[in-house]
RNA sequence: GGGAGCAUAGCUCAGUUGGGAGAGCGCCUGCCUUACAAGCAGGAUGUCAUAGGUUCAAGUCCUGUUGUUCCCACCA
């Protein structure tokens, strides 16, 4: 038996896990006699080191985990990094800045070299942050978005895309970040609230001198693009004029005005003009009445040739001019300021731009439809519904996807053009085009779209294209756990991407966890400063500590904030779990298990018990994934059921050295010992660290607990009956103490002897064989039990005690009867107590009564529930007549 | 504008088939009782946002209202 320090140190943390990685625990291979149970970690993006939005995240993971290969299942959690394109390249164009450097300085070759490095520093970082976390991946297994063979299967997977005519290059608009010079996807454009202006103009009507049509924007400088003004068919202001044309005095051009439904009548004027190269909306309007597109700006944002006299103005400076011009020639209105929703980059907050562009596609609608009908199918699971909500209602309104990037850093789009325009798509560099046969080719500059590889992270990282034992073993995985704003981005595009190609959805269960908010609620960011370092958290109090304090407390689907006082609190809680275990080892010197037919007393029957119920509530509950539940439940019954009232009453039989008590003494030793094993079994999932330790200190057959076998209900071990004695036992200690604490009585102080007038047979013969258990727990020298008696009360106990000391009167519950204390009675504040007490039966009794009058509730509600109530109102009333006996007798 | 949440003790939050309102922190009282003062024992505190409805029974289900948060879209 091993020695602890006398208060928890989480300093030993990484010498536990280095002998983990040492003895390959984690390793996870292909075993046909188990049952493979896989969970893909989400790739974190090596832009930046991990927040404690990642540390919930994986210890979530490392929970299912845990739990699973204790329980015998060949657990794979495969680690890896995400190249996350265009952040990253923001981050060392950032960097490189720094040394006055720009992309177009280095050039691509050079520019990606500092990307490697970049990716080199922190995805290093990545891993040993989740390293010093617990969290127990397949380290060997570890992958990057970009290593050879993840390239490999994203050019396989676009080759085959593109032979099968499911991607397209397609004009479209596009948000287009001028000052990334790259489009964005709508998933990272922001939209913000901010003051703009709404400027009102008018334009000439053709032909019919002195006639105007009204119109107000937001965008002046696009009115260079104007194809059309566009009113409500049914807005009578207008019918006339639909049909005429109108003049755009800047680049004196003339444009239709048409009628489409799309246009609001009751906002600004009723008219609107349709810049169909600049806004998605006048894009539509524009295709549905075949206008013509002008795109009038630049990719930089300026104006280009289309702008006449305004080309090579910044957007910003054109508007002002063009402002300028049309006041010039009486055909301003006015200004009003309004609050509107700006697209924003979220990278670097510039205003998005919608340009025209030319573009890969991936063609959505035939790969949807698997993805949307394992959901609706039931195949695939959200812990919440709510979730599968928005999964459900994105799927049903997706549009192609955009995957081309105008980045370097990410794959490089295998589309090869000869001089004629040809494209050429191959997953290795073709020496001849594949149409003309001319040898000129040059690969198109675009990467692709970050989630492109993202959405074959199950299957790729097992060895797809090839066919693997380990894709073929370990896919599907069970469980992908992420975040909610992640649903669109990865979670749909990994189950199409995956039924496409394994023709299996790749897991069927999706856990979506809420964000941890600052301690005022505030989502934390860098520009906030408010972020919590996870490495802060370990070096102060332990990464048990850590992942406790997220899992506890919070259901894990809702947003939680944090605080150091939970912290704190989970701090506590290990050092009371530690302390505990040192007990237990500080009475376990002459211990050995070869002895198992000790007899066990009532009070062990009833904590087995409850570590029972206490397995099978925590089994299901991480089965659900409910495991905010799971770990409170554990907390709760180590520090309330296992500590302050089991550990306590067992100290008489562990301190009681007398040979001929040996047999009471192992019985207490070994449950205390089996109750705790399985006690710190259970917890292990959550704080890996101080449970290993604990684990070994109290034993030396097993090398670790990670591979122990995880406890299992036993339906023998319920015992119902010791759990009643038990709380018999429990409510007369809580009177004796109630009272001492009323009566300010010390702690120290010891009763001479306690009476006890049980109230039947049974509580006669349990407080007769538990004396020392009781006399310990409510602190007297002696108890002695009388015969029951069912006609108690303070007057006829009272009478039967005339030898006894002065004492006071306690009731202990219905059927644990009464207790005599010997102390001195203060007959006022009994009364007050006992006013209290007989109002407290009387409202329950009143509500119970209410119940049995109802007939309603007679007749509809089940048997059992009416004999509930029933035994209440017995029971109720009996200690309402003693109640009132007590007082009478004042 | 569309969708989804949330509103329970002073604070932060549990409460998943409807059947006697819970925890932690904080607060008050008494204790350094030979595992633990990072502790022990005891205590106070709630018209479960609001108005209706369903039901024998509603924190829990339905509808409206108010406040609040998030996601998606977006107004020329």
């Amino acid at each position: 038996m091993k020695e602890l320090n006398r208060t928890y140190d989480p300093s030993r943390e990484s010498e536990i896990y280095a002998r983990w990685m040492e003895k390959g625990y984690f390793k996870a291979k292909v075993n046909p006699d188990k049952t493979p149970y896989t969970i893909m970690i989400p790739p974190p993006n090596i832009t930046d080191k991990l927040h404690v939005g990642h540390a919930f995240n994986n210890t979530i993971q490392d929970i299912l985990i845990r739990t699973k290969r204790m329980q015998g299942y060949e657990a794979l959690w495969l680690p890896g990094t995400d190249h996350a394109a265009i952040s990253t390249e923001v981050q060392v164009v950032k960097a490189i800045a720094k040394e006055g450097l720009t992309k177009d300085d280095l050039g691509r070759d050079a520019f990606l070299e500092r990307v490697w490095q970049w990716k080199e520093l922190y995805g290093g970082t990545i891993i040993s942050q989740l390293k010093l976390m617990g969290f127990s991946c397949d380290w060997d297994r570890e992958r990057f978005t970009m290593d050879e063979g993840l390239s490999d299967a994203v050019l396989e997977v676009f080759v085959r895309l593109y032979e099968e005519g499911k991607i397209y290059r397609g004009e479209r608009l596009v948000n287009w970040c001028t000052k990334c010079q790259t489009t964005i996807s709508d998933a990272e454009v922001e939209h913000e609230d901010g003051e703009g202006h709404l400027y009102h103009f008018k334009y000439p009507i053709h032909g019919e001198a002195g006639e105007y049509i009204t119109f107000a924007t937001t965008r002046p400088e696009t009115m260079l693009g104007d194809t059309a003004i566009a009113v409500h068919p049914e807005d009578e202001r207008y019918t006339a004029l639909i049909g005429k044309n109108v003049i755009i005095p800047m680049v004196n051009r003339q444009i239709p005005i048409i009628a489409d439904s799309y246009v609001d009548p009751a906002y600004g004027t009723g008219a609107v003009k349709v810049t169909p190269a600049h806004d998605p909306n006048d894009f539509e309007i524009g295709q549905r009445h075949n206008l013509p597109i002008i795109n009038v700006m630049n990719d930089d944002g300026t104006i280009n040739n289309a702008g006449t006299h305004y080309k090579g103005l910044t957007r910003e400076d054109a508007r002002t001019k063009i402002i300028e011009e049309m006041t010039a020639k009486g055909l301003y209105i006015k200004t009003e300021t309004i609050t509107h929703a700006k697209g924003t980059h979220d990278r670097c907050h510039v205003v998005v731009e919608p340009l025209i562009k030319l573009q890969w596609f991936l063609k959505m609608e035939e790969l949807a439809k698997p993805a949307l009908e394992a959901y609706t199918s039931g195949k695939l699971k959200f812990n919440r519904e709510r979730f599968g909500k928005v999964y459900q209602h994105w799927l049903t309104i997706i549009r192609d996807w955009c995957i081309s990037r105008q980045i370097w850093w990410g794959h490089r789009i295998p589309a090869y053009f000869c001089p004629e325009g040809h494209i050429t798509v191959a997953k290795t560099t073709p020496e001849v085009c594949s149409t003309c046969g001319n040898t000129n080719l040059r690969q198109d500059d675009d990467t692709l779209d970050t989630w492109f590889s993202s959405a074959l992270w199950p299957f790729s990282t097992l060895g797809w294209p090839e066919k693997t034992p380990d894709l073929d073993y370990f896919y599907p995985t069970n469980v992908l756990c992420t975040a909610q704003e992640i649903i669109f981005n990865w979670v749909v595009r990994m189950m199409f991407m995956g039924e496409k190609y394994m023709g299996e959805a790749p897991f069927t269960n999706v856990i979506i966890h809420g964000t941890i908010r600052d301690d005022k609620g505030r989502k934390m960011a860098k520009s906030l400063g408010n972020g919590i370092d996870p490495k802060e958290v370990i070096e102060k109090y332990g990464a048990d500590v850590l992942r406790l304090t997220l899992l506890s407390g919070n259901a894990i689907d809702s947003d939680s904030r944090f605080y150091w006082e939970r912290v704190e609190f989970c701090r506590n809680f290990m050092n009371k779990l530690w302390n505990a275990t040192r007990f237990v080892l500080m009475n376990l010197e002459d211990y050995s298990d070869d002895s198992c037919n000790n007899p066990l007393e009532v009070e062990d029957l009833w904590i087995l018990s409850r570590i029972n119920s206490l397995t099978k509530e925590v089994t299901e509950k991480i089965d659900s994934h409910e495991l905010g539940m799971s770990t409170q439940k554990i907390v709760d019954f180590i520090w309330d059921e296992f500590c302050d009232w089991y550990i306590e009453m067992v100290k008489p039989r562990l301190y009681a050295k007398e040979p001929e008590r040996a047999m009471e003494r192992r019985a207490a030793q070994e449950t205390l010992r089996k109750v705790l094993m399985s006690a710190l079994k259970l917890l292990h999932p959550v704080t890996p660290f101080i449970t290993e330790d604990l684990f070994l200190a109290l034993q030396d057959k097993e090398e670790t607990i990670m591979l122990s076998s995880w406890p299992t209900f036993d339906k023998a071990m319920d015992n119902i009956e010791a759990e009643n004695c038990i709380e018999h036992i429990k409510s007369a200690v809580r009177s004796v103490r109630n009272m001492r604490a009323e009566k300010q009585v010390a702690p120290s102080h010891k009763f001479e002897e306690i009476i006890v007038q049980p109230a039947d047979e049974y509580a006669r013969k349990l407080f007769e064989s538990r004396k020392d258990l009781f006399s310990a727990l409510a602190g007297a020298k002696s108890i002695i039990v009388k015969s029951p008696s069912r006609e108690l009360s303070h007057a006829t106990f009272d009478n039967s005690l005339k030898q006894s000391p002065k004492g006071e009167l306690v009731y202990a519950g219905f059927t644990a009867g009464y207790l005599y204390v010997p102390w001195t009675v203060d007959t006022a504040n009994e009364k007050v107590r006992l006013t209290k007490e007989k109002q407290k039966l009387q409202q329950e009794l009143a509500r119970v009564d209410g119940k049995l009058n109802n007939q309603g509730f007679m007749s509809k509600a089940p048997e059992s529930l009416i004999n509930e109530e029933r035994e209440k109102q017995a029971k109720f009333t009996a200690m309402l007549e003693k109640v009132e006996a007590e007082l009478s007798a004042l």
